[in-house]
DNA sequence: ACTATTTTTAGAATAGTTCTAAAAGGAGGT
DNA sequence: ACCTCCTTTTAGAACTATTCTAAAAATAGT
């Protein structure tokens, strides 16, 4: 693995899991400052295709990339913005089951307000 | 309700149900030649504001409007990129259930082949 | 060190949607 | 019918996230 394909990784490794590319940009550019941000997709997009982060569409704005790859289901804080995890035990089974047509794969977004906006709320 | 709003309402009435933006332009443009694709969107917006049909994000290129404005679960055929209804039985309750953070609400598109792409397979 | 392949860059291109400002249209009052 | 106000429509620019392209640079294999 190539130095900057590796620094995506750790940067997104080491983030609180889940990045939009732009974000992700910013923090591999403090280290490389001539990266470029189609070198981010490039390598985001290597890096999916070899099974070490996941992908999440979203269908607001910007996607995610998650450091997890193994599949799990995601709430996005309506509030702040951020994409968290959400335990929906075997979801995908259930899925399966009510479902009349054959599922190959499936979106989904939950929408909420994150424990964080909830409680503190430290707003601007 | 004004011509063109009605128009564009219409159109997606007598539709199969699921049209795109610029499918829907098309088909109005055919009545209203000088239409313009923001007025489709426009129209679209005030629409869906209004509760006559509803706005489906789906992640992949264009959305969709939707004919039937009650919630429904959605596929969308990966082979003709149609999206068609999905029984689900009462699927945003098991969600509900089965989460342990608040939902405001949800977007779930799932990916299959449609019964049409299954069978007949009418490719060009 | 030489060649072949992969990675990176820079910037243009794309798709879908939204925005802006001006023009046109329609409703209600007199 | 005329005037005023508010809504709708137009035309085209702008925007965002992402992908593409072609050239340059880096890297790996022998």
């Amino acid at each position: 693995m190539v130095q900057k394909r590796a620094a995506v990784l750790q940067v997104l490794r080491e983030s609180e899991g889940h990045l939009r590319p732009d974000e992700i940009f910013k923090r591999v550019k403090a280290y490389y400052p001539n990266m470029v941000l189609a070198t981010v997709y490039n390598n985001l997009h290597a890096l999916t295709e070899d099974g070490y982060i996941r992908h999440i569409k979203t269908a607001t704005g910007a996607d995610f990339y998650d450091k997890t790859p193994t599949p799990h289901e995601h709430a996005l804080c309506t509030d702040c913005g951020k994409l968290i995890d959400a335990e929906l035990g075997d979801f995908a089974a259930t899925l399966r089951k009510s479902a009349s047509i054959p599922i190959l794969s499936y979106d989904l977004i939950l929408y909420t307000v994150c424990p964080d906006c909830a409680s503190g709320h430290k707003k601007i």
